[in-house]
DNA sequence: ACCTGAACACCGTTCAAGT
DNA sequence: ACCTGAACACCGTTCAAGT
């Protein structure tokens, strides 16, 4: 009995398999040929390299993100919901979310969440050069959010908040004369990293919302 | 005549002039004893591993970061010098932005940044629980634009011009009934990145100085 | 047409050996 | 104490050879 033929969706999907979690930083076309019961240079059949490959699995990440607004009327809460997809999957796929950060790759399902996202900001009553900027700093601002937070995401429960205990710790031990600011806030700092999103994501709708207003 | 002793700084040094510009996306270790003129495995009686001497690199890429802010009375314009500052070095670094982006190294230039930052958002009057979610939200914004502009940033001139071209193509040559509102953005899309950043900047800073006014 | 095998030019890292 | 040499276990990628 032969093995299946190897196409385009079973490598993107065996891939996207092997980048979940943060315990495997990249996906290896050895790791990958092995999951494929292949040879790794087989896939260069089906790929011009290994970039090409990441920016369809990339891809394959946002799908179902856009849909994430489906049912909810006001804008603003549409694109609160569309950002909160957004983040959960680069955390939950942080080697896809370094090919994302690089650039946009104008495949579909990115296209379908750009257009999505200007729908909405365009319903919130923006002007057009406000709805393209203030696309672009929502994407800014969740891709950094993602990309800052995934390593510790991907942390085990206890080792994360162990994580987060140890920086707040590092920050009480400076000496606070010359840094007050950090040794009053530390106990304050990177207790809850989801909820810093939320508050920044309100911080850019809040200041869009308002320009959209007459 | 013997070479110098090699010494933490003049590693540090090194590797942080070879981290400039995206052309060299990653530092090796092998690069790195070369232009040294010493045996590439000689670093690791000074360093642990190479994530411990890049923190240290991107550590020295923050340098002067916080100073930016020197004579600025405004708390609102300090802050957005200093967001400007990091962002100028973060493009002009990559291999340092990427380390900087796994998490806060703590290390004496990051924490003055930080530092710098907490006092600038108290000035402006905050209560302290929105200095520490808004200071989180002002990296998340600065590190996520500087990491999705580098790649594009590190082209020459021209080729950087006409990558943008390129992509807000792409867009135009979209289905216009499936995408109407990418088909009718597309050229105002990608027009000037830095712009982008100082508008999501804006947004906010004014979110921030409006929850501080009474 | 599609996949394999062998090879190339790289990586970070370890450890015994030199001085 | 500090550095070198050799080796290990990896990478992505190319290209001729197999079927």
């Amino acid at each position: 009995m032969t093995r299946a033929p190897l196409t385009v969706d079973t490598i993107v999907a065996a891939a996207w398999e092997l980048s979940h979690g943060g315990d495997a930083p990249s996906v290896s076309l050895r790791d990958l040929g092995s999951a494929l019961g292949v040879h790794p240079t087989a896939i260069y059949r089906h790929f011009r390299d290994k970039h090409e490959l990441m920016s369809a699995v990339a891809d394959r990440t946002l799908q179902g993100v856009a849909e994430a607004a489906d049912g909810i009327a006001d804008p603003v809460a549409a694109l609160t919901a569309v950002m909160q997809a957004l983040r959960a999957t680069l955390l939950a796929h942080p080697a896809a979310a370094r090919v994302l950060a690089e650039g946009p790759t104008r495949r579909s399902n990115e296209v379908a969440l750009t257009e999505r996202t200007l729908g909405l900001l365009r319903a919130l009553g923006l002007a057009d050069q406000d709805v393209v900027e203030g696309y672009h700093a929502l994407i800014e601002l969740t891709v950094g959010s993602s990309v800052i937070d995934a390593t510790v995401h991907a942390l085990p429960d206890g080792e994360r908040e162990e994580t987060y205990r140890r920086w707040r710790a590092d920050y009480l031990g400076l000496d606070a004369d010359r840094y007050p600011h950090l040794a009053e806030l530390a106990p304050q700092m990177y207790g809850h990293a989801a909820g810093d999103f939320t508050f920044g994501l309100g911080l850019l709708l809040d200041s869009l919302a308002r320009r959209a207003a007459p």
